[in-house]
DNA sequence: CAGTATCCCTCCAGATACTG
DNA sequence: CAGTATCTGGAGGGATACTG
């Protein structure tokens, strides 16, 4: 709780993204939407269970998002544990988002929204 | 470009503000989201899986959502087949609110979702 | 390349008041 | 009882320019 609550306080410090959500997340589930729940966070996370990526690659594929938006998504996610981000001293600069286990594990839950989806739309 | 179309049934054209949602849906997933990912509809949805429940009841134990707020959510949800409204003629008018099978279906889904923060919380 | 730093504006959420 | 009507702050998010 204190670990999540500093977080919390130091995004809305730094005026990053902080998912919208009732003030007291008294449900599990309201952690899952918190993770897939924002605008842009499931294209991302689609797009990394094909395998890693780089930041203008996701930038790329999901329609122009703009880089602070995709900034603040991934950020997101990686604190959430959901995402990994990794960054290699070449010149210039390259960084890697892959998923975590705990990501890749959004899999399940992933196939049951696409099963009810196909079944009803 | 005409501003002010129907609302919600065209979401792939339209070029204006789609809340919470990227302009184009573009996989059937998102449409998963877009039923459960609203701030207050899961909390609905969840108190509906217990039977039917009346606006007041829905009101009261959904830590004090506004009328407004609810009621923005129930109709978002009933466009969306999820949900159905009954009003007896009575006075004063009750309503009633409960799932319909399409709603009924979310449970695969909510439960999936429930197994994977399960896990990893 | 992979982000920050700003600016700016849209637009809902929530509060409140009112009503058939 | 079950909603509408109305107002508003401030955050969410886009565009752009800049940088290590």
């Amino acid at each position: 709780m204190s670990m999540l609550e500093s977080e919390q306080t130091k995004l809305q410090e730094t005026n990053n993204y902080v998912p919208k959500q009732p003030s007291h997340i008294e449900c599990s589930i309201e952690k899952a939407l918190d993770v897939i729940g924002g605008k842009w966070s499931f294209l991302v996370i689609r797009e990394l269970f094909n395998g890693t990526k780089r930041f203008g690659e996701l930038q790329r594929t999901i329609s122009s998002v703009s880089p602070k938006s995709l900034t603040d998504t991934l950020r997101h996610l990686e604190e959430n544990g959901v995402l990994e981000r990794t960054a290699y001293p070449t010149v210039p600069v390259t960084v890697e988002y892959k998923l975590t286990p705990k990501g890749d594990d959004l899999h399940q839950m992933i196939k049951a929204m696409k099963l009810w989806a196909a079944k009803w739309y």
